[in-house]
RNA sequence: UGGGGUGUGGUGCAAUGGUAGCACACCGGCCUUUGGAGCCGAGAAUGGAGGUUCGAAUCCUCCCGCCCCAGCCA
């Protein structure tokens, strides 16, 4: 597989493994993990983790297990369980059955925890929280040693006995490992080991009730699991120490743990407390909303999980705090898109358009080209009639110098159609507003060539309004405004920052009648717009409802953009 | 304040003593039956100050900035 991994770039952890296999370290094996906690929804940062783990194993040959880390009985629930498993699989990964949980070490953990108070390196605290903080001192002065460190063996053994047994209440005793209250590393002023935690486990039930913290069960669990590396991220740098203290002292295998920095994306929030906020508070519809940076969300968006493979691919790992461009991961979904994606008619705002000199009940069907990336994907036959719909915004009454689509009096192509030019706007008596175009149109066109070979300046997209099939659109915009949406002043709400546009839904879209079947979860390119999905959630056969994953680049737009600026 | 980590164009990543490169973004042009795609081009960076060296992003010294750590969360 060495070959694949010559393709992609390297980097410092490719550069540490390279190294441990030349060396044979861990006899040329490479095995990762990845270790999610079950509490909540799977996002783009976990996706780079993701790739990382389980490509670095695809890269170099080597395993990569799926292990949920739930040591923690009060925030954990298989439902996420559930939906973790179903977004790896989506993404594009597969642990095959080495599908593992903490809490089936509990025992074994259980064990090593009697180890290393057997050789003095454990002791049973009955300190309670308050005083715990207080003899850790803060980190500018060395901590204070418990009255109960130098319990004899016999005396740990026992209360840690009885804690497991349940005769301790929350809180009032924790199972610590005796390494140096005056280490200027936080993590190893004796760190706790076990807490006593009574509340039910989604899957060990009520068969403990003491529970490892996550110091005691990583390492010990990677060291179970045959893992190499152990890939985790740069807040647990301080964490080392102890991760390697505590293999050590238990003389079992000791796995590398090696740090990166977390992915961030701009125009979004990933902290699992702000996405909260956002489900609760109602500022989106859930947690698959289609402007969450949740995994789900993103699929519902109409993302692929190869643009958020590239995306992870193409950002590279470094040891950086870093905020990735949002831009960048809209090029990924392009760039994808764009080669995959058939091509089809959609009108969002509907402007009707008569051809008056098209004859009243003809109907003819048109050959447009499915891809034109891809010649395979072939041709399909699209409806034309006399009355017609336009996109409003291809239509301007008195238009600035660069806009050069229809008007009167001008000539413009309809994509494989033919040429049409407005000879007359009918408008609302009493609004003024422009509620149809009559057109004529050039028979001679046909197909979009005049063969006296003159030219227009612009294509626009049509429907036939007899053919067309009415839909729902939802435009998605970035769900903030701001790049770091949590700068804002002191005493506002981040929410503020919210894009009150993030979200626009339009009713009465027009879109060729071969997409009157489209799947659910299906993607498009509406020509000259954006890529769109089928709303996998409440789009029926009755009533098509789109999602836009992302619009085309648009030089109008930035044109439109300058202007304003100018006339600012 | 103690400890750990980290600084390369606007953003993200390369270059480990030998011409600072790639991608995204931005700007200009070409092409075009999608103002899409594609193609070509331009601008733009080594946190700072010293030092070693023929030669420093890279090695040394000092300084500065940013991030993480005082959960019985992970």
């Amino acid at each position: 597989m060495s070959t694949n991994e010559i393709s992609t770039p390297s980097n410092f952890i490719k550069k540490i493994i390279d190294e441990d296999i030349a060396k044979s370290t861990f006899g040329g094996r490479v095995h990762t993990r990845f270790p999610p906690e079950p509490n909540g929804y799977l996002h783009i940062g976990h996706a780079k983790s993701i790739c990382l783990n389980f490509g670095l194993a695809q890269g170099y040959g080597g395993l990569c297990n799926l292990r949920f880390d739930d040591t923690n009985p009060t925030t954990e629930e298989a439902e996420y369980v559930k939906a973790m498993k179903e977004d790896i699989r989506w993404l594009g990964f597969d642990w095959q059955d080495r599908e593992f949980y903490t809490s089936d070490y509990f025992d074994q953990l259980y064990e090593f925890a009697m180890q290393l108070i057997k050789e003095g390196k454990a002791y049973v605290d009955s300190l309670s929280p308050e005083e715990i903080k207080e003899h850790r001192g803060p980190w500018n002065e060395p901590g204070k040693g418990s009255p109960y460190r130098n319990r004899s063996v016999e005396e740990n053994l026992q209360l840690f006995e009885r804690m497991r047994a349940g005769e301790f209440k929350d809180g009032t005793q924790t199972l610590r490992a005796k390494i140096d209250m005056t280490s200027s590393n936080m993590n190893l002023r004796d760190p706790i080991l076990y807490r006593i935690i009574h509340a039910k486990h989604y899957r060990t039930g009520n068969r403990w009730c003491i529970y490892p913290t996550y110091d005691f069960a990583h390492g010990q669990s990677d060291s179970i699991e045959g893992i190499t590396h152990s890939i985790c991220t740069l807040e647990f740098e301080d964490h080392r120490p102890l991760y390697d203290w505590f293999l050590d002292a238990l003389k079992i295998h000791h796995s590398k743990q090696i740090e990166f920095a977390r992915f961030n994306l701009n125009y979004t929030v990933m902290s699992k407390r702000k996405l909260i906020e956002l489900v609760e508070g109602g500022h989106v519809s859930g947690w698959n909303d289609p402007r969450m940076p949740t995994l789900t969300g993103m699929r519902r968006r109409g993302y692929t999980p190869e643009a958020i493979r590239n995306l992870c691919e193409k950002t590279g790992v470094s040891k950086v705090n870093s905020v990735i461009d949002a831009a960048m991961l809209e090029d990924c979904v392009r760039e994808d898109l764009n080669k995959r994606a058939p091509r089809v008619l959609a009108v969002l705002n509907p402007l009707r358009v008569v051809i008056e000199n098209y004859p009243e009940s003809e109907v003819e069907y048109i050959d447009a080209i499915n891809n034109p990336e891809d010649p395979s994907a072939g041709t399909r036959k699209v409806p034309f009639s006399r009355v017609l719909y336009i996109e409003r915004d291809d239509f301007m009454e008195d238009p600035p110098p660069k806009f050069y689509r229809l008007a009167p009096g001008r000539e413009v192509r309809l994509r494989y159609a033919y040429f049409i030019k407005c000879v007359g706007v009918t408008k609302d008596k009493k609004t003024g507003e422009i509620v149809e175009l009559r057109c004529t149109y050039d028979p001679e066109t046909r197909g979009g060539q005049a063969p006296d070979g003159r030219k227009v300046n612009a294509t626009i997209h049509w429907v036939s309004a007899d053919h067309a099939v009415e839909a729902e659109v939802r435009l998605y915009d970035r769900l903030f405004l701001k790049e770091d949406p949590t700068d804002v002043p002191e005493g506002v709400d981040w929410k503020a920052n919210i894009n009150p546009n993030s979200l626009v839904t339009l009713n009465s879209c027009q879109v060729e009648p071969s997409l009157a079947g489209a799947e659910p979860g299906s993607r498009y390119q509406f020509e000259r717009l954006g890529y769109f999905c089928v709303d996998s959630v409440d789009s029926s056969p009755g009533k098509l409802v789109f999602n836009r994953t992302v619009s085309l680049r648009d030089q109008w737009a930035k044109v439109l953009k300058a202007e304003k600026w100018r006339t600012a």
